[in-house]
DNA sequence: AGTATAGTCGACTGAAATGTTCAAGTATTG
DNA sequence: CAATACTTGAACATTTCAGTCGACTATACT
């Protein structure tokens, strides 16, 4: 799982769109100019994400895109997926030659993290991201916090 | 917090450099080795790391790296805002013109995003990384993971 | 003192990814 | 038929990635 400009491009013109779909298709050139992303660009972004399955396009006059999901069906880590396609080479391929017992150590560990990050993405939905106010969102991602240092403390206790 | 590569490479090795300080100094060399990465491409990614005080070289022979700071000390985020520098520009700044008020929403609700992921990769101490036989790195993964699905449930009833 | 070791620095490279722009389509509405 | 809007493809400048090279400095050992 990377994370990179891209993935963000495609996650704010998401969040764009699922603010805006109640009425009707939303055109790209309104994300466009709304978000300051440029038309062709976009055209890129979607064209993947249609491919994905995760938007759904209307042609002619008045169409546009619109989610191809609820909003609750579509997870961050989806969109990211869908837009920085070679999730490709961990380095070693998964079953590649973990030569000597260190390398597959240090391999473990790295594809372990990398996991954690995913399934963090994994859930986190569109739905989640549209559907809070500021205050609330910010009391959330503190208590959300304390949770993972909560966690972090079992994790490190229980390998002392 | 961008997620490349670049950061796996800096990861993996500091936690190979982690795991065998205790013999003294560790040569870029047998990270090289070990971690099939170039020694050129290491003494880059260890330059940007010793700027920031997360190593220390000892020079002469005899020498290489150490941690400048104990395992519990350093995070994953540490160690990839070190070798990533330009953390820069979330396409608007900070400050910069959020012109119209859903501007401004779609770039927080992206920061907010942002900052949960910064938050949980400054959790993971390569302590952490190190110190976890794989079966037990496996359970703790998982228990992790089921906090994260309670503490989002909590997300998304606050808001409903 | 001299030599081997090992980090330090800077420049430079080819390949890939980013992000943009231009151009030519096709499907749909009215 | 004309306007709208998606679809596709190519070309492009810029940046990042990852590696290479060469010259240099500091230290340990003989």
């Amino acid at each position: 799982m990377r994370l990179t400009t891209k993935g963000r491009f495609a996650v704010t013109a998401m969040i764009d769109l699922a603010q805006r779909q109640t009425g009707g298709p939303v055109t790209l050139a309104g994300i466009s100019e709304r978000q300051k992303i440029s038309l062709s660009y976009l055209e890129q972004l979607f064209g993947k994400l249609r491919r994905h399955c995760i938007v759904a396009s209307v042609r002619g006059p008045g169409g546009g895109y619109r989610l191809a999901r609820g909003m609750q069906e579509v997870s961050v880590a989806d969109i990211i997926a869908a837009v920085d396609e070679p999730l490709d080479a961990t380095n070693c391929g998964g079953r590649e030659n973990c030569q000597d017992e260190q390398r597959c150590m240090t391999h473990d560990l790295w594809t372990n993290l990398n996991k954690r990050m995913h399934e963090y993405l994994a859930s986190v939905t569109l739905h989640d991201l549209v559907n809070q106010p500021k205050a609330k969102a910010v009391a959330a991602t503190i208590s959300m916090d304390d949770r993972l240092r909560g966690a972090r403390r079992d994790n490190v206790a229980m390998s002392a």
